[in-house]
RNA sequence: GCACCCGUAGCUCAAUUGGAUAGAGCGCCUGACUACGAAUCAGGAGGUUAGGGGUUCAAGUCCCUUCGGGUGUGCCA
């Protein structure tokens, strides 16, 4: 028997291909199939509903139509599927035992389960911009998300056959600098003796520093001086500058570590200082920029709220009245190298949801752009998320005022998991617990932040990010160091072939099975937009199927055959959920 | 003022983008360790999807409206 890898997707092309043959139907006619709740079957097709209503006739009697030349065409072979009309006129897909047996004999390594999601991506050049940082200040709990959200993602499209480039986009150029240098030469602090906590003494001498401008606005002069300086090449601003970087470069790379976050090129703002000359002569020569106020800026009028007659008026400001360049600008010319240098097929822009307005501008000022002079536009995306809020339901501070560090939070990961796994498992080694505590704590964390919908905002709670029962990272954790326990205990190797097993026989089994092939589907979902929630839902609906088949039958059994089956299930829900969480940037454990 | 987003079980969240009887976790109640690891499993109670109207064979999802919350709104990034 042939079966189907992705049966969701050759349902619907098969279906296209008969229906294109049979009368009543046409070439607009999408059979529209999708995973099914299980008590109807494995898969449905909806598409005849409306395609029969569209066109004034009966859906149940156009359904069993398509059904009945379905079964005719011979490619839907009733030993793997049966095919039936329910509802007001749904095809049901049923999946036979021995299919969906079949699938596990074909397809058991985690290359073929990549090979099979190579083609999502395949082979496009992607930029993906995390998690972009800004430098001198400590990493704090609003850098969270992208981290966690960003490495997710660029694993997903990596795995997915993506050609893929991690570009951190650091803010390395911003009017901070100024207030910095100015308060560093005021006290005559030597940046190369500040040791390893030089982050630290930085971010609090730029809080120094502003609170001082407050206190004497006319201090605010010298720090203006002191960044035109600086942007003029002014070599005693600009050494300081590059040891200001450094300082934060060395510190991202261990939070990075620590993080989990990969990072392929750093090009920051300050990269692109001098390419954004060319971005004000392009975008006014082709007469898309204009003067207002003494900024250049780009208006949209087709869109309402970015068209110039509004009472607010509300343009993309690509370079400030005094002639310096920003946010807008330096972004313009990133898109620029990004489509020349690496000759990007798409972009993708992670940042919190409330940069949509900047990202819209940008998006449709570069469309005009590359149209305009004919450069191949790149597909580009804004994937954003919510903010972490505080009990008020502000952006989350502690009663400080003061953010909770990104530090503090791994440290309180670390702690709880180690505590729990001194609880349950006293006689592990304590190097052997730490490293589990590694896992659980910050697995834990980054699950629970990647397992809603990334566009809602949620509430700051310990308890919430580091919750270690249900659907949570441990519980997928547990599932895997079971499994392993299995292997260990039967003196198997779960990577290598299992011979003589026999089909499938209880409902848990049968259940766990056809969830297992349900894992490329869960990747295409989740990478149609994004969204690495569904990857979490499916991975923890397998371990929950996982669990109740390990509950209800014991793998080490007499006899021979049922246990080498089992010993299948085992190890294929072992590798999907090991690539599961790898995606997810959570390490799988041998125990815990 | 204008624009966009959100409101689902006591709490925290899902719902394959318009599909069949809205699902999970936590908490609560009842059971299962002399069975491969109980960080687990089996079961139960808990809903007028903020309110009202509309479109549709079909609405938590789309449209209108009221109420409540959030974000953005010219030189920060």
């Amino acid at each position: 028997m042939k079966v189907w890898f992705n049966p969701s997707k050759a349902i619907e092309s098969e279906l296209s291909a008969i229906a294109a043959e049979t009368e009543g139907f046409g070439a607009d006619f999408t059979p529209g199939v999708r995973p099914a709740d299980p008590k109807f079957g494995d898969y449905q097709a909806n598409g005849v509903l409306g395609f029969a209503k569209k066109n004034g006739v009966n859906p149940r009697e156009l359904g069993q139509k398509l059904i009945d030349a379905a079964i005719t065409s011979g490619r839907f072979d009733p030993e793997m599927v049966e095919l039936s009309l329910a509802g007001p006129g749904f095809i049901n897909f049923k999946l036979s035992p021995a299919f969906i047996w079949q699938w596990q004999l074909d397809f058991s390594t985690k290359a073929d389960y990549q090979s099979g999601a190579k083609a999502l991506k395949g082979g496009r050049k992607i930029i993906i911009d995390y998690p972009s940082a800004n430098t001198a200040k400590q990493a704090h709990i609003g850098h969270l998300r992208p981290m966690v959200i960003g490495q997710a993602i660029a694993r997903l499209l990596d795995f997915c056959g993506a050609n893929l480039v991690r570009d951190n986009h650091i803010g390395d150029w911003g009017t901070n600098f100024g207030t910095l240098i100015m308060k560093i030469k005021r006290d005559g602090i030597d940046l190369s003796s500040l040791g390893d906590d030089a982050l630290v003494t930085l971010d609090q001498l730029y809080k120094d520093g502003s609170a001082l401008e407050t206190e004497q606005p006319e201090l605010r002069d010298i720090s203006r001086n002191e960044l035109v300086l600086l942007q003029n090449g002014d070599p005693e601003n600009t050494a300081i500058w590059q040891q200001i970087v450094e300082i934060s470069k060395v510190a991202f790379d261990k939070l990075f570590a620590q993080m989990g976050v990969e990072v392929d090129i750093t090009l920051g703002e300050s990269f692109y200082r001098d390419k954004v000359d060319r971005i004000y002569d392009e975008l006014s020569e082709i007469g898309l920029a204009e003067e207002s106020d003494g900024a250049l800026v780009v208006w949209h009028d087709e869109v309402k709220k970015f068209a110039r007659d509004n009472e607010r008026p509300y343009p993309f400001n690509i370079r400030k009245s005094d002639g310096a360049s920003n946010y807008a600008s330096t972004d313009l010319a990133t898109i620029l190298y990004r489509l020349e240098e690496f000759d990007a097929d798409e972009v993708i822009y992670l940042t919190d949801a409330r940069q949509q307005d900047h990202f819209q501008q940008l998006f449709l000022t570069t469309k005009k752009w590359f149209q305009a002079k004919g450069y191949k536009l790149p597909e580009l995306s804004h994937v954003f998320w919510g903010t972490i809020l505080g009990a008020d339901k502000k952006p989350f501070k502690t009663k400080s005022g003061e953010s909770i560090k990104l530090q503090e939070l791994l440290d309180e990961a670390r702690s709880r998991a180690f505590d729990v796994v001194t609880e349950k498992n006293p006689d592990l080694s304590e190097a052997e617990r730490h490293e589990i505590a590694e896992s659980v704590g910050v697995g834990a964390m980054k699950y629970a932040d990647l397992s809603s919908n990334r566009t809602q905002d949620y509430v700051f709670s310990w308890d919430r990010l580091l919750s270690f029962e249900g659907n949570t990272a441990p519980y997928l954790l547990y599932a895997v160091a079971r499994i392993n326990s299995i292997f260990r205990k039967v003196g198997v190797d779960p990577e290598a072939p299992i011979e003589g097993a026999s089909q499938l026989e209880t409902d848990t089994e049968q259940a766990l099975a056809r969830k297992l092939m349900g894992f490329v589907t869960a990747l295409e979902l989740t990478l149609n937009d994004l969204r690495p929630h569904f990857l979490c839902t499916y991975l923890y609906e397998l371990t929950s199927a996982y669990s109740s088949f390990y509950n209800a039958d014991k793998v080490m059994v007499d006899d021979d055959a049922v246990k080498a089956r089992r010993l299948i299930l085992c190890a294929r829900t072992r590798t999907v959920l090991k690539t599961g969480l790898e995606l997810l940037g959570i390490k799988p454990l041998e125990r815990m």
